[in-house]
DNA sequence: CTGAAAGCGCTTACAG
DNA sequence: CTGAAAGCGCTTACAG
């Protein structure tokens, strides 16, 4: 207490020889391990408590031990999606006193460095995978990080992988427009970032062809925009859609930001939501509920919370399930049946 | 190329052995010091890199090297404006290739035990906080962390910080309104989080009184509501501020995502903006473009990559100076003259 | 310009 | 139950 820490580390030696013991019994001890005194493991431990004495990783890693710590690879941290996954994810391993590094790949140039590199070699023992669509030779320098991997968010060969069901989700919101009525139903996807294709988007797409389907009514390939993943290609979408000679009378959103960007652009052409036009989302982000948007809701940071689960029985190399998280419809005011035909 | 590098990592003794020289050698011509001849230099960087060789960052840290991590601690990764800061500040410190850890400490046990625990010590050079209001117990803990800190978007005791001028912003939006003939201004402050005070919204509310006085209006207790830092909190508030007597004809609001709960809570009520009443917010999100809401700009990205030029700095133990980076008034169509008296 | 050797702070057989 | 010693893969004086 009267000894002030600071940049003067104290080490293994000097709790040992506080304690008068090798530093072989304090490492024992400070782990855990049997073959330890039960009053000779309470002392260490007492005065590693009153040294405040902080083990140095690099030693313990480098005679053995694990580096404790998990790679978080993902697109950007400043998406809301990814934020969500993310900071569950920290939380999740912090309170199994893990440490998280994070490695941003949403440009093309940036992903390739980091898979060529591999830059999580000999620095995590996991590296947790966020949404990431992936090149097949990307895919196949995963073999090479020596490191456990998990996906969250999609899948990644035959990793595990926790996901929700993105065809299932489209076709809940395209059964809740038809159950109201609707018969035009437009859909504004997201368009896959950088060069390669995103598995969400490719999979919401086919939920809302089938439910179409399901429901008698026609593919109309005019019904389908692809704008930018912001809320302003959100607008840019809903304009191209509702100019349409014979516009859609409701529009299924990839996310509630391209669906807020929707709304903002229904309403600029002086249309009203939902008696004009019916607007659905996907997410349950919060602006959602201030919003009053209908969405199918997913709960992104159990997502998270889930794969930091898997990470860590896979630092324990114990088999894991593969996880489809689960979704539910929101029903708010920005969805009603049609308006009679002919009346817009 | 013919050999694959998994588990079995390649060493720098491999690499010596190879290229027929010592490791001491190896170490040298890597790391770019002097004492290594050309033809040696080269071909050992040759070698390297066929082996795709990837240096120990454990051993070379035990023995003397920098750790090559920077911590990051956040409140939280899943809100706005930590996501932007902390996407900023791994772009840049991934460029000067150093690994990133964060920290998330929202929730006040989280924040004690880090800071009674101090878990980033031996594992980063620098720490990097990020807007985090600190009870002086706390921010005295670390001198105890024994690596240097930086701070953004605030200020800690007198480590080197980079923040903007949020009295200045308060004033400019607050101005813009008296400008356009307002004398009824509200205010919407998003209350502290924990149980700590946070500095933003003390200065914003600061800034928001000195402006009213510079324009002679009164001090106005009943105009300033407090509310949670979420678009719900900002609904609330509105409606606090438009239900009473003589309700203000303008909103400033402690930030977008508030002023997006309030527009609605606003719309809600059968007022318009900006016809009724105009609302301004603070940041520049992303969907305040896309509503049309006017705002003070601040890049909060750019924060975060001086911030991280920063920690970069004082990791060769250069002096920094602290920095307080630029905002900008941003006109939309949420702001307008007030309507004329009575006619609300 | 280059190498042999000590040392960083731990963990893990191996002995006792 | 406990300790002495080797070893993890580097860096850094110290020699040459």
């Amino acid at each position: 207490m009267s000894r002030v820490v600071s940049r003067n580390e104290i080490n293994m030696a000097d709790v040992a020889q506080r304690a008068g013991v090798s530093v072989a019994t304090v490492s024992r001890a400070l782990r855990g391990l049997p073959g330890v005194g039960e009053a000779t493991r309470e002392r260490i431990l007492e005065i590693a408590e009153e040294l405040a004495y902080v083990i140095s990783p690099e030693a313990s890693r480098l005679s053995g031990g694990p580096t404790r710590r998990v790679g978080v690879v993902v697109p950007a941290a400043d998406m809301w999606f990814y934020g969500q996954m993310l900071a569950a994810i920290e939380r999740r391993l912090r309170a199994a006193d893990l440490d998280v590094l994070i490695y941003q790949v949403k440009d093309v140039d940036v992903r390739q460095r980091f898979f060529r590199q591999l830059p999580t070699r000999r620095k995590v023992d996991v590296v947790i995978l966020i949404a990431l669509p992936l090149p097949p030779e990307e895919a196949s320098r995963l073999d090479h990080l020596g490191v456990e991997v998990v996906v969250a968010g999609g899948s990644v060969r035959d990793f595990p992988h926790v996901e929700v069901d993105d065809r299932a989700i489209a076709r809940t919101a395209v059964a809740h427009l038809t159950g109201l009525g609707h018969e035009r139903i437009g859909m504004i996807r997201a368009t896959s970032y950088g060069d390669v294709h995103w598995d969400p988007d490719r999979l919401r797409l086919e939920g809302y062809q089938l439910e179409l389907a399901a429901a008698d009514l026609p593919q109309r390939p005019e019904y389908v925009a692809s704008v930018p993943f912001t809320p302003e290609g959100g607008a840019e979408g809903a304009d191209q859609l509702m100019s349409l000679p014979d516009p859609p009378t409701a529009l299924l959103c990839f996310s509630d930001e391209i669906a807020f960007g929707a709304l903002e652009a229904i309403r600029r052409r002086g249309l009203r939501v939902p008696e004009d036009v019916s607007v659905i989302g996907i997410d349950d982000h919060p602006l959602a509920a201030t919003l009053g948007l209908t969405t199918v809701r997913q709960d992104v940071a159990a997502q998270g919370e889930m794969a930091a689960e898997m990470a860590l029985l896979r630092l324990d190399h114990r088999r894991v399930e593969d996880v489809v998280m689960s979704h539910e419809l929101v029903v708010r005011t920005s969805t009603a049946p049609p308006p009679a035909r002919g009346t817009t």
